[in-house]
DNA sequence: AATTTAAACGCAACTTAGTTGCGATTGCAA
DNA sequence: TTGCAATCGCAACTAAGTTGCGTTTAAATT
């Protein structure tokens, strides 16, 4: 049910084939909402994947507009479904959200300004959240 | 004039030996207010001083709240002058501007608001934006 | 169904930012 | 001026990510 899903959206992007390491690879994200660094999913997927092709797939995917990323604290790159984009462009740009304390990383459903600054254009921002998640602050 | 300046503030932190590594790495800083990538610093001081040492430096600089560091977007690690911070706590906490031209940063002296979401406690929020800077845009 | 071929893959080797261990040097206080 | 902990340099290492290249495979074409 969800391979269908995942193959009808293929078929909206760009040139990607339908091999067994992208349905192993967009599997995880199905899993659940959260996002994933690329070093867990290259660890999950090792005797499955070799880790070129984890990175390569990861790229591709964010070509596509199937996902997106971003970097943590510690300047790991992290990957998650995006909702609203394409492959020309990534429209949903949000901030995202560590937990100091488990380091689950998500994206919030926020949206922050950033306000006009003299002599500059802002094309773009990136915003990284720390704090507590609700689970951790039992 | 400077290095006179530079001593003074040590004797305000914690204990740091006013070595000449030390010196050379804060005169970079004072040189202009603009950040400074560790990458950068170490091909700058390479014939002066050894790699580990700038990188070290940076830590303890950091940890003695002379200094305060942020990655870029693509998880380069800079570093500057911090205004009113102490050894036991960095209290500059704002933006940074990256320009997707030439690749200067710096430091905004803006405040950006991060709303309050539900189920989590926000410590810390990290904002790089990007853009054009005065000099690209002309 | 067999053939073709570009996309995708695996492997090994590489790159690069940053770190660690350790012995040598040095600032500075006694 | 001596003692010694802080600092330093060097070499070797770590870890994330990349590159080159020969092999395999999805899927379009014959």
């Amino acid at each position: 049910m969800f391979l269908e899903l995942r193959i009808n959206k293929f078929d909206l992007m760009g040139v990607i084939r339908k091999t067994q390491s992208v349905s192993l690879v967009l599997n995880e994200f199905e899993k659940n909402s959260k996002a994933i660094s690329a070093i867990e999913l290259v660890k999950r997927l090792d005797d499955k994947i070799n880790k070129t092709t984890v990175y390569r797939l990861l790229d591709k995917l964010e070509d596509d507009g199937l996902l997106h990323y971003f970097l943590d604290s510690n300047g790991v790159k992290w990957f998650a479904k995006c909702k609203i984009c394409s492959k020309s462009k990534h429209h949903d740009v949000h901030p995202h959200f560590q937990c100091t304390d488990c380091g689950i990383v998500d994206c919030l459903e926020i949206k922050i300004t950033i306000p006009e600054i003299p002599n500059r254009k802002v094309v773009n921002s990136q915003i990284l959240v720390l704090g507590q998640c609700d689970l951790c602050l039992q």
